[in-house]
DNA sequence: GTCCTTGTGTGTGCTGGGTTGCAGAGCGGA
DNA sequence: TCCGCTCTGCAACCCAGCACACACAAGGAC
């Protein structure tokens, strides 16, 4: 969506990753990032943003920790400032379905704002990432009681069903090539709309794809290499840059 | 939930079926069933029902019949008072999945309540059906104003996104036999229940059953045909009885 | 540089479930 | 009572996607 217009260069220095890093480590410059530019609270104004942010702690998270799991039940409602994370849930015997891949703005562990506090997600980081938490009685005295948030809250809520039904009736009607190339289209228009006027490079691996898709690292890296010897992808180690979208479109909409 | 106690018997006069067709022929006794227990209303206070019941006219749909679809969008919000509704979606070529199977009192339409006027789910009713409906108006100037309904509405999306999460994983991971037991426990309890105290008989055909769980209705004939062979469930004609919860349920967790 | 971890390309069975086609069987009407 | 429709049970065939097993990079850490 935003065309930032920003002109494009290879490798700067402040690419992505460098940058975050950059925020990791040294001390946070502005004061109240964690609150801004986050859709929920978007109706509040600076002084009540303010006003909130005085509770807003925020911790660190290496690569790989887990931010909540179903042993430590999620107590408060998480903003993720920076960094990603993967929301997912396993079976018994280990096998993993991600619902969700966030970026730096996204709000999760919502179900705490609808009262069911338990459920079996887990959420990991799969980069180093700064989140930060509001406590449930934040959340109970400033969210659920604001009617403005309240609308922001169903809001949410109501994209995510309709995500969710479609993702659902997709993997149950639609070939793994359909589902693939949908989500490839879905990632490009997420991820960090960065530098480059037309290479939105996503940055992920075959494996974390094939959680997201329902399928196995083998069968998606095979409709990868498919897609790339087709010229719809150009892919390198972790990162996936669509060549395509009209193609990878019209076979995201078939049946068979 | 409701434990009404009330004492079994074989096929009563007012069994199920025959009830409802008294109450789709006869006019209506009671005043305002329809908002009543409705979730959504139970903190409104019976005197600002009644206010509100003068606006929501009421239609009869024929088993059969569409009450939505993307041709006509959703300008409304339905409340099922009697029969059922199947929400479902279809691809261009036809095939079809249930996203879910409606009894009386279920409030549908619900992404109209969040803004989201259009989306591509398709409502039918599976018998006759008395549906009340509630104008955008009503909905805007009662529903989104009180701050109790809000609440009201963000945990029946919740709950929403909770089933649809679970289903996705369920799908992506579980056999068939799985997702069949599971599927059948849920609709156990969620279908009326009626008079016996053990004998919850749900209203189901194989086809309707595998549209839910994504599958063929020969595939899910055949896992029924085990089922009940080995005992677990007895059928008839478009009729199903939960015998072994039990062993149902063990069957439900499998993975593989 | 050199090791070593982690991501990726491939191949070979196997099988759950989809597909097709048909036959018997209850149920609801007329 | 009879007809016709819908629901259900098979059976035979086929294929997408899974499990398992390797080989081989490409980066990172040292």
């Amino acid at each position: 969506m935003g065309l930032a217009g920003a002109p494009a260069a290879g490798e700067r220095p402040w690419s992505p990753q460098k940058r975050e890093v950059d925020v990791l480590t040294t001390g946070d410059p502005e004061a109240f990032t964690c609150l801004n530019d986050v859709d929920l609270f978007a109706d509040l104004s600076v002084a009540e943003l303010e006003s909130m942010q005085l509770m807003v702690p925020e911790r660190r998270f290496r690569a790989g920790e887990l931010v909540f799991s179903q042993s430590e039940p999620v107590t408060s409602l998480f903003i993720l400032r920076s960094g990603r994370v993967r929301i997912f849930r396993i079976t018994e015997d280990g096998k993993a379905l991600t619902m969700a891949i966030l970026e730096p703005g996204a709000v999760f562990g919502e179900m705490l704002l609808v009262g069911q506090r338990m459920y079996d997600n887990y959420a990991e980081a799969i980069e180093d990432s700064v989140i930060c938490q509001l406590t449930v009685d934040d959340v109970e005295r400033h969210l659920i009681a604001d009617p403005r948030i309240a609308v922001r809250i169903s809001r949410l809520l109501g994209e995510q069903v309709a995500r969710l039904e479609e993702r659902l009736t997709d993997l149950a009607l639609r070939p793994l090539s359909a589902r693939t190339a949908k989500t490839l289209l879905t990632l490009a228009d997420a991820s960090r709309p960065s530098m480059l006027g037309q290479a939105p490079a996503i940055r992920i691996t075959h494996e974390q794809l094939a959680g997201l898709l329902g399928a196995t690292r083998e069968a998606t890296s095979k409709t990868m290499a498919e897609f790339a010897a087709e010229g719809l992808i150009r892919q390198s180690r972790g990162r996936i840059t669509v060549r395509d979208r009209n193609r990878l479109g019209t076979i995201a909409r078939r049946t068979s």
